[in-house]
DNA sequence: TTGTAAACCAAGCGCTTGCTTGGTAGTGTG
DNA sequence: CACACTACCAAGCAAGCGCTTGGTTTACAA
């Protein structure tokens, strides 16, 4: 929410027809359900308080989702194709390795601590709540992800930056990143920026 | 479940009468409990199912507890007693604070992945499901058990053991451990005293 | 002006939920 | 033997759940 709204990586999704507009009803609704799944989790979270907070009748829920468990895939697919499109742009702007690694972490803060908080918080959170089949896709998605973490660890082993083993370094950041959601606040003491740079140093000597 | 059964810490404890008999039917339940939260989720478990794994009729289980919260409250309750008994146990027998460090790490992991594995997922997981009292409280068990983990950090940091804050270490190490059940098996290549070196190693060079 | 589709409302159906109730079998104690 | 207590069963209630249905309003294009 602190984030620009003018973000050029949502709008050009938006375009592209990749993304729910989030200023129409659709994209509205998974901006509040993604609140509400956060905080009160997603089964304990009724379609009668989410169609409340929207300002609809439950029933009305259901033109736009066909059940609740698609508002949930909706918040989650969207938010790693929107969080995929950042990391992509972040990283072609940094020359090296040890840079993209920088930018990989700052965006996952980013991603965990700004406008789509809420939302990553459910997609770790919440995935059980899926049924086998949106569990696969949204597998997918995740792995589609992680690949570009895998990419650009990788390079920093081969020119000598990283020492670590790739699966275990990116693993551990992981855990060290998404756990900051249970005590970072962006408004304190501590920025993202140099959270970001402590994290690095956890891989980087 | 792969720890022995004749663990010293549990059966203190129950003759104190801090927890419940595992091999009661209460504790029994408790444990079918943690399992069934942990894979399903709280809100997704239903009082027939749990009594159906127990092998009892589902009004029977408000014999044991007044309600399903209870049950909740109990499972996360006993785990981190036992963890802050097994944790002050190991702590007295390492000599200076790189040890205990490594000791801590180690009992995290292991309560991560042994035997009480699925109930401090449920931990992690399931607080939200807590009406505020009963989260009030498992806070303030919560903080008894952070407090062993900042004695040690200080030491380490008054002897130059170690170069941190230490509450973002302590968090970015608490991320990184509990991050490792969602990928990480004792059972396959890497053990766990392996990973409790290397994840010591993200604090201490 | 008419036709069409999207967005929504009002009402409620069928089902599942956590939990209650009244009673019973088994076990130990005086 | 009488009593008390624990552990459980069988049945079902009241409430809340996700979702459906039939109809109305609004927007816009032909």
């Amino acid at each position: 929410m602190t984030q620009t709204m003018a973000d050029a990586v949502i709008s050009e999704l938006v375009k592209q027809g990749k993304i729910t507009d989030p200023q129409s009803a659709k994209g509205r609704l998974m901006y509040e359900a993604a609140h509400l799944f956060k905080n009160k989790g997603y089964e304990r979270t009724t379609v009668r308080e989410l169609a409340k907070a929207v300002g609809i009748q439950s029933g009305s829920l259901f033109h736009h989702f066909k059940s609740k468990e698609d508002i949930l895939l909706g918040v989650m697919e969207e938010t790693i194709v929107v969080n995929i499109g950042r990391m992509n742009k972040a990283l072609i702007q940094q020359p090296d390795p040890k840079h993209q690694l920088l930018a990989l972490i700052r965006c996952e803060l980013d991603s965990v601590h700004l406008d789509t908080g809420e939302a990553m918080s459910v997609l770790v959170s919440e995935w059980r709540s899926l049924n086998e089949e949106n569990q696969k896709y949204i597998l997918k998605l995740r792995d589609d992800y992680e690949a570009l973490w895998f990419r650009v660890i990788r390079e920093g082993i081969q020119n000598g930056t990283i020492q670590h083993d790739e699966f275990i370094l990116r693993r551990l950041l992981a855990g060290a990143i998404s756990w900051s959601a249970t005590w970072f606040r962006p408004d304190g003491n501590l920025s993202i920026d140099e959270l970001a740079k402590q994290t690095l140093m956890l891989a980087i000597r």
